[in-house]
DNA sequence: GCTGCCGCCTAAAACGATTTAGGTCTGATG
DNA sequence: CATCAGACCTAAATCGTTTTAGGCGGCAGC
């Protein structure tokens, strides 16, 4: 028994196995060319045999495809970086690497240079760019190499670019989910702030206008609280609650950092959730320790990765480019006319 | 300006460009053999300025090499994957994902079959194994396909073989655990009840041996309660908490899905924590949504994820297997003098 | 019988690098 | 001058695959 095998079995070994040439054996195995069915039988069993499978590396070599794709943040070197992006990119990572080995690729978490160079060891067939900003170097520079690109996050590009983009509809999920705290609302009208990061990227500002234009058609002020570069996400919330405590009573946050901020400083202040001040964020209701007392637009990042590699490895395959509007469901907090629920954060609801 | 570039430039176009043999190029790239000072300058100026970069496919065909490593799950069809491996395993990729990139790695999040066969389109350098059970196939075919193997958790193979294992010492972690909790508990000797999953790898067994010895050494009853195959974790730890609500004072839980579990039945049962019921568990405190009220032995699996393929990109660079030993670190439940503090999560402490 | 076609197959050229074995100088040494 | 060593460089093989262009029979139609 050469259960040990000394050498990797080569398209060679089956074409001599077989006594017949690599280009039939390649055929066989691609389904292509005109090969008489004895000898595509005869060239399988000896293959399946000898324990053939092609390898990758020659099918890169001369196809010029690597498969593998790159995942890039647009701007990693954010003050609010460690804090805020590094969990949701990681979560894309996940999401992307799982999706994209059952397609047979697989992923390179890649760094990129100012000027939207990136620098990968294997060759990128395309690549994933997290919320890229208007012209993003990154996004650019991929396609001008010629490099299929997925955004998470809108983004406009030059017609006929290679490019489709993934994103939430927040134009709809904002006003939904403001309309569903007015509707909970212990006193009318509901004067809810929106606590954003530093970062202009599409989803923060279609977020800002779809909240502003509620505001504007609902006669309420609107109150942006922008987080500084540099800032503590405590702080600013505290800033943001101190100074307008009885001017808001709600806020929906951009992110669960930014909600855990604004629950912690609620709490310091003896505001109660939802009864003093409703609390909202865009996020992943599902996760480990979502607070049972705040409003969730869902999305799940995961599954964000997941839809970006597919998406992408669609166009790799040939398919044209389409944006995917990523669903976001609204998750009511759980119902507050029960005090006895816990304060405490529960486990995840068993589907989804 | 021909800034479009039709072609990848290749080693050929510099040589050529150069006036020299492409074996004199890769010489000088790859700082072997011998060039004169002259032409080493002359070969890397034309090289950046043709913008040239070694294509890492030829490379990876010529040494056979592809610089990829793979991420594998030891029992994926577990009826707790979803649950509980999933998060876990989802961090480790991302973690391994972001450490790899920075050596020239890319990683591809494998599946495996039952036999222990590995399916990726790249052949893969080496392999991360997250909790392999004793014997693993997929360790065991790995370390025969000659794959150098990471298993995250400890892992028992003849010598020689190239492997590393990167696993945290539960038998230190867990009595420093109990005694910290006895220290703290309201009423003396503490009973604790260990909640753990239906798998024996290593890390469950050896934390649970490590229970064991505790408790007879402090002279108390043990109490393991295991969630079976399919069983939701609130209704085990239901069971757990009514069955023994006078005998047990306090419980670890080998997860975050077990912990919430354990806070959420507690609630139910009007079991105040940390007075009525001390928890704590193996995880990561920094998470968000981290509960104050549990003591953590703090891992985190993101940072699990880069120890491991820092460690096998090690041993593919020719370093001698070495196994890591994963730092625990207890943190203490916020302290409970202190009634005002906030049940509800709080942001992740600043520093790390 | 010649031509053309079709079905099946193959030789050889790519793809982009590294490495081995050896070639060609130059200068020194006998 | 012949020889040798050393410095520098190159031709060609190699890795494993795919694809192109064409070869070789046999058969049908004229």
């Amino acid at each position: 028994m050469n259960t040990v095998s000394n050498k990797q079995v080569g398209i060679q070994d089956v074409a001599k196995a077989a006594g017949i040439s690599t280009a039939t054996v390649s055929q066989v195995y691609n389904n292509k060319g005109e090969v008489a069915a004895a000898t595509r039988e005869r060239v399988l069993e000896v293959g399946s045999k000898l324990g053939y499978r092609p390898n990758a590396i020659g099918q890169a070599l001369r196809s010029g495809k690597s498969r593998v794709i790159g995942i890039v943040v647009s701007y990693r070197d954010s003050a609010v970086w460690e804090q805020t992006y590094m969990p949701y990119y990681r979560n894309i990572i996940a999401g992307a690497a799982i999706e994209a080995v059952e397609h047979g690729y697989s992923i390179s978490a890649a760094a990129s240079s100012a000027d939207g160079r990136i620098e990968t060891y294997l060759p990128l067939d395309g690549v994933i760019v997290v919320d890229p900003v208007p012209g993003d170097p990154i996004v650019e520079q991929s396609l001008k190499n010629g490099r299929a690109v997925v955004t998470d996050g809108g983004y406009q590009a030059k017609p006929g670019a290679q490019l489709a983009t993934v994103h939430a509809d927040m134009a709809q999920a904002i006003p939904d989910m403001l309309n569903h705290l007015a509707r909970r609302s212990r006193e009318a009208p509901l004067r809810p702030a929106l606590f954003v990061g530093p970062r202009l990227d599409d989803y923060t500002v279609s977020t800002i206008e779809s909240y502003r234009h509620w505001c504007t058609t609902h006669g309420v002020a609107s109150r942006v609280a922008s987080l500084a570069p540099g800032q503590a996400p405590t702080d600013a919330a505290r800033e943001l609650l101190a100074a307008s405590t009885d001017e808001v009573n709600a806020v929906h946050c951009l992110n669960e950092t930014y909600c855990n901020a604004i629950t912690t400083a609620a709490a310091e202040l003896g505001l109660s959730i939802p009864g003093d001040l409703q609390v909202s964020v865009t996020g992943n209701s599902k996760a480990i320790g979502a607070d049972p007392r705040v409003a969730y637009l869902n999305i799940d990042p995961v599954e964000t990765g997941a839809i970006c590699a597919r998406t992408l490895i669609a166009m790799l395959e040939g398919d044209p480019a389409q944006s995917v509007a990523q669903e976001v469901t609204l998750v009511p907090a759980a119902d507050a006319t029960d005090p006895a629920a816990p304060a405490a954060p529960t486990a995840a609801p068993a589907t989804g």
